[in-house]
DNA sequence: CATGAATGAGACTTCATTCAT
DNA sequence: TATGAATGAAGTCTCATTCAT
């Protein structure tokens, strides 16, 4: 996956996104810069325990700046959300169909949520800190996007379930939350540990494994 | 498993509980009946938008009470999350043992998880999306009750690697954590969206399904 | 001064003290108790700081039994004054009289106001310190006992003036209050740093013989 | 003395002071009407009695504006206290060696400590009003300072011993603490009572009059 | 467009006081 | 009388947001 691939994902200037015109003009606007600020500061401290001020400064502008391009702080989160989620679909849409099997597919989501992709860590350590930042925020409007990220991953199983390379006594869907909640309880808790080189990659392999022997017919 | 039989878990006054023979004196203490009532309250807006007042509103006492309690507010998030895993880790130390072989174990661990949520809906999402919130709270809290919780499962799957049960080539503590995050995967989406009745134990059947063939030697 | 003959000195119980009977019937009473402990602790935390279940710890009663006695804590500190300024009161109209000129009772009124509290440091520290906290309580209830020992000073200066003992040209209310103020900070600087054993005796001669020659005729 | 020389003494910004560059600016910065409208307040309430928003209010500001300028309300009481000794210091040492003999100079410290030095009443007040209303304050943090001052009256005793023109058989500290206390007593009765115009002047001739004579040798 | 000092609403928490036992 | 758990009013301080520069 390169780098282009995922920043050719549109990110839309919704709400009071002012600057969009020299933002697009240039190649790294400062909307952006706010946005992987944030999802570094959120990361580690969490949406609410994280000043908007931190998250300004963590992005090299002035408090004041962070409102020319969000309305809020919480929209700032929804933005963040929104914004990866999309990217991780666009990459989806447009990498999985290259690979032919649905074992193959499978393993891919892994890593991808995973943040093995080079370069593109941040977009998996997002789902798993913000998701659960805001319940309000969830419930109304990052949902909808995370519902679409599972669906995504579901249709894999399907097909693989279609084309005769997955068991068919499960439901796609359930196969899809519980991959997504793997990965996601094992980036948890080697988030709150000791990050070992490697330990990821180890994971993504095992669990992988095991999933896909779970899973065939 | 029955909802009496966790019940009957003992939740000893930590902290700044000083009132205890009072309320031990009486039937149903006034640290419990605060820690329902936060756990309703958490779960329908989040821990960091409900207001101490909110849950002590709840709990129909007032607001100082609490404190009586609880040293702060995050410690009344810590001592539910504790309470209610203690909970977990009793009944499977006392019920694990009596099941002879590894799969019929872990079968009965996905059961416990989700069942014991199947009941309780706010303490799904208590334990599912408000811990989270507080980054800090789990890292420093927490994380120690959890990884006990972790350090059970994993037992149960390297006791059926020995017996050769399970493949040997997984770590146990992966699975463990794969495990409870497809398991809290599974209840997230399931307290996001409609409760739809017996879902939770048609997922545990076929998540176990799954796991078991993933994990046979 | 004896300690002993302060110790005399009457203490009625007004306001809210009902268990006066009992009270009076015993030789240490549970008021004076409180009344002894809130010396001590406001002595070491001030009286803002100190909290009135301190209070009742260090008296060895429960908190409600402080409202048995005095009607608040604001009380209690003025009670806890005037207790003190009126043993004081009562020692100087005993006292003085035998003394023969006005130089001699001067002195002596300097020796009885430090030598009180070369015992009790203390109360050296609640008058000096403490009392000042709460502008409202010195205005509102303690000034018009503070203004009687002023007065009982004044007097002494005003008798010695008409017998031609003192110089006239200046006011007899106005050597009282820098009397006062004089073994005011002396105390202060005293209770502030370390107690030295003998040092007030020695200030007391001092500012005696600096203030007899000053107000020779 | 002149206003130039008290304003001249430096004072810097410690402790949360942000925004000092744009305070420096502009002509009245808002730390120093912070620290007026709090000798303002305290000296009428009290330092506990007074809320910040009573002290916000008095200057003019926003009850948060407070927290840009001092880390807490305690560091606000502890800053003024610094300030203001600091520049009583400094215009002792700048302009008691103008003046040529000790008795001159005891005066000027007697004028000076009860706020008749025109256009600085407030550093006088402050002295009285502040430094007895916190213990822990007093204790930790103002007694240094105090002492510092105290020790500057001394030396004038001091040096007017060396120069024969006061009597050598009494402590120059039990003097300076004796003066001290008068005049703050004289200050405190002042203030508890109606302030008469001009009464402080006579007081303070007075009171200069006695404490030279008996210092006499 | 950018800044960051200022704002002020509102949260958590404390603690004097009460009252059922 | 005595107790001490419970109360709830009120204060300090934080921090998202604004707006003059």
């Amino acid at each position: 996956m390169s780098e282009s691939s995922l920043s050719r994902a549109a990110r839309r200037p919704k709400a009071a996104a002012k600057p969009r015109a020299l933002a697009a003009r240039r190649g790294g606007d400062k909307r952006e810069r706010i946005l992987q600020a944030a999802v570094r500061v959120f990361a580690k401290s969490g949406f609410y325990a994280t000043r908007v001020s931190e998250v300004a400064k963590a992005a090299g502008v002035a408090d004041g700046t962070i409102y020319l391009y969000f309305r809020s702080k919480d929209e700032l989160l929804v933005s963040l959300f929104e914004d990866r989620v999309e990217r991780l679909l666009a990459y989806m849409e447009a990498e999985l169909p290259k690979l032919d099997t649905g074992p193959a597919k499978l393993r891919r989501v892994i890593e991808l949520q995973l943040g093995l992709l080079e370069g593109e860590r941040d977009l998996a350590e997002v789902i798993t800190v913000t998701l659960r930042q805001s319940t309000k925020l969830i419930k109304e409007f990052a949902a909808p996007k995370f519902v679409s990220y599972l669906d995504a991953i579901a249709k894999v199983v399907a097909d693989g379930q279609a084309a005769g390379e997955f068991r068919s006594d499960v439901s796609p869907h359930l196969v899809a939350r519980a991959t997504f909640g793997a990965l996601d309880g094992i980036a948890l808790t080697w988030a709150l540990g000791r990050a070992e080189q490697g330990a990821l990659v180890r994971s993504a392999r095992q669990l992988a494994d095991v999933m896909l022997r779970g899973l065939t017919p």
